[in-house]
DNA sequence: TACTCGTGGGG
DNA sequence: TCCCCAAGAGT
């Protein structure tokens, strides 16, 4: 009865303060009988994994722009999709969004309306099942997420630090999870831990859960959840190498599957780590920017050593392989390759580089 | 279980 | 500057 109440009360808050987003279906349409499209639900919450909402929207718009359905997607080629998922970052959701999309096309081009079925298909994990089978096809699973988590470990005030607080935190979520409006319930809490029962600095003034907040009832909600600090990052060295033929293509390599960058375009060279350290991919007069590329992936920060050639119009690569210059855009390489790009660019004159299409 | 896997913004 | 963090999943 107390839950029953609490998540009523957040669905009336919810009904006035829904943010706009361009994959949700808001509770005034949803009332006119507008229900969300699986696809785009399926959509949104993969690149949301681990992703803030103001770095999805114009991905999510270019997609569904090229590929406006589950078919399309699951016939396009990958290294497009690859090129157009570019700078979002953790690229293994890439490559499991297009084998997702493959099976579903495969077997009838309707996504599975469970959670467990959800779960089965790759890239779909605890998280975005519920949320899928929530949202898009009302079902009362539980939806957790980082927000969810801090929420209820604020509002039911648990000092067990995270992740092993996560069971405990996922009951209290279950038991809150309504019958009724489920999908609007769970974007209701995520909503209200992005812009009030935010990390730091929290809005409990204006939260509709002020009242039965424990954490608030006893002025710690700036100290929850509770949480292990992390070790420091490592550094890392790194080289790359930058050809551009006479003719204006440059020397790049498609990376292995998996991994680090995994199956994304980039420029040859090693990434510290990776073996053995890195000969030149073709002979050619190879000679050292004077500057690094620095950069912070989740584990380890990067220097990156850049060496740029201009090659003969014969060369042939022992590693990679030549892209047109009317082919090749910055745009499609991962953050830090295009980084390194942009440091190396200089050495080349405008009027060699200027065409180059931005996506 | 513990690691691996990107990137950008905020404090 | 640096750390935290964001609608996590795969291995």
């Amino acid at each position: 009865m107390r839950d029953k109440a609490l998540s009523k009360n957040l669905l009336e808050w919810y009904d006035t303060h829904a943010r706009i987003l361009p994959w949700r279906v808001g509770p005034k349409e949803q009332a006119t009988g507008v229900r969300p499209d699986p696809y785009a639900v399926w959509l949104s919450e993969v690149m949301l994994q681990q992703t803030t909402v103001a770095a999805v929207k114009d991905y999510f718009h270019r997609f569904t722009m090229r590929w406006p359905d589950i078919r399309a997607l699951a016939a396009a080629d990958d290294d497009e999709v690859m090129a157009q998922w570019a700078g979002l970052g953790y690229y293994a959701r890439a490559r499991n969004l297009l084998k997702c999309a493959r099976t579903v096309a495969a077997s009838g081009g309707r996504f599975p309306d469970t959670r467990a079925a959800l779960q089965e298909l790759p890239g779909i994990g605890p998280y975005t099942s519920a949320a899928i089978a929530a949202i898009a096809f009302d079902r009362a699973e539980p939806v957790v997420d980082g927000n969810v988590e801090r929420v209820m470990a604020r509002l039911f005030a648990i000092e067990t630090p995270l992740p092993k607080a996560k069971p405990e935190l996922t009951a209290h979520a279950a038991a809150l999870t309504p019958g009724h409006r489920p999908g609007d319930y769970a974007q209701a809490v995520m909503d209200l831990g992005a812009t009030v029962c935010t990390p730091k600095s929290p809005a409990c003034g204006i939260c509709p859960w002020r009242g039965p907040c424990a954490a608030r009832a006893r002025g710690a909600q700036t100290d929850l959840p509770r949480k292990i600090r992390k070790p420091p990052k490592p550094t890392r060295h790194g080289i790359v190498y930058i050809g551009r033929r006479m003719d204006g293509a440059w020397l790049l390599e498609r990376r292995p599957a998996s991994g680090l960058l995994g199956g994304m375009l980039g420029w040859p060279g090693s990434m510290g780590g990776e073996t053995p350290a890195s000969a030149p991919p073709a002979p050619g007069p190879w000679r050292p920017l004077g500057a690094e590329v620095r950069h912070t992936f989740t584990h380890f920060h990067l220097r990156l050593e850049v060496q740029v050639a201009s090659l003969s119009q014969n060369t042939t690569p022992e590693r990679g392989f030549f892209l047109d210059r009317q082919a090749f855009a910055p745009g499609t390489l991962p953050t830090v390759m295009r980084k390194a790009f942009g440091l190396a660019a200089t050495c080349w004159t405008v009027e060699e580089t200027r065409d180059l299409p931005l996506k």
